[in-house]
DNA sequence: TTTGTTGCAAATACTTTGCAACCAG
DNA sequence: CTGGTTGCAAAGTATTTGCAACAAA
């Protein structure tokens, strides 16, 4: 079933919460995301300013959690140092994530077998599932190429990290968030 | 194949670095913990420290993270804050996480239909595998009868959550390593 | 020797929280 | 009205980094 702000609002109400205008406009910018996008807070926050929407870092983080906690929103851990969030069963069929250690390339992709385990394993303990991420964490070709495992530090560096390290410079904190 | 202080040293200085007897020693810490246990950075210092090993949290923030890259650690993302860290294939099977975003509570169990998921998708992309992961969030039956998702401010908790809390107050930081 | 590594302290970065004003129900 | 929510500023906490001293190869 598809989220919409009246959806959402039955929803919060039935536990005690609210509706506010921050709330609907945070979960329109994840609905509008185009398929395989994910937001950090800062990148959801740049985003929304942007558009004109002043709303605090606060509201932000307090409000993906809330709807994380919901299930209403998929709480990524891929790149280093901070999470990604995008709508929970936003695509035709549940994904999971490949990441480069090297680069944070990110790979989406589809994989029922692993939806129906999770299932199989969440029955068998009595919980309620969530959501389910199969992450695997790998080395990208062109990283393989170079010789990885190697520090950042070192003297070589994926077109993908390079590209990121001047995204840092210039915004002057470091994340990607493409792919 | 197991690894071992000598095995180390020479994959090691394969890419030019060094062992170290810090290094020798955080390896050993892994290898010494039970199956199924993981440690945060925190835990790890603690634990040394109390053997009477004074490394210092760079050096095990360092020395974490290298291992990770090289594939000879895990770093497991469960707990809300910060990330924890065990030995890559200390298991006999190759093993996941289901952990209850009300109380964190983990329980780890083994798939190797995931596994091969993975590979397959690892190798379709001509990616090198270095670790998988199939972390479920879940709610355990106890959050479920307290009514959850609530806010961790609600007025009611899973013991396993107090348990926690309690320890925070204890600590003055707040997370969880047992399950 | 050369160059990677450590430890310390300082700096970062991300996230949470207290509180007064505000507003949804 | 009542109590959840917001925004701001001020903490917190986890993690990284510059640098001089050190030590592995």
């Amino acid at each position: 079933m598809t989220i919409t702000p009246t959806s959402l609002k039955a929803e919060l109400n039935e536990k005690g919460w609210r509706m506010t205008p921050q709330r609907e406009t945070i979960l329109n910018a994840f609905q509008e995301l185009k398929q395989g996008k994910h937001l950090s807070v800062e990148d959801l926050h740049d985003r929304l300013m942007q558009a004109g929407e002043d709303i605090s870092l606060s509201t932000i983080y307090r409000t993906v959690k809330l709807m994380a906690r919901m299930g209403i929103l998929r709480e990524l851990e891929l790149a280093e140092g901070h999470k990604h969030y995008e709508m929970n069963a936003a695509t035709p069929h549940h994904h999971h994530h490949m990441v480069c250690v090297q680069c944070n390339r990110t790979l989406e992709f589809e994989n029922d077998t692993v939806l129906k385990q999770s299932m199989k394993q969440v029955e068998k303990s009595g919980y309620q599932l969530i959501d389910c991420q199969l992450t695997i964490y790998a080395i990208c070709p062109e990283a393989i190429r170079y010789g990885y495992p190697a520090l950042p530090s070192e003297n070589w560096m994926c077109t993908r990290a390079i590209a990121d390290k001047t995204k840092h410079k210039k915004k002057m904190r470091g994340h990607r968030d493409d792919d």
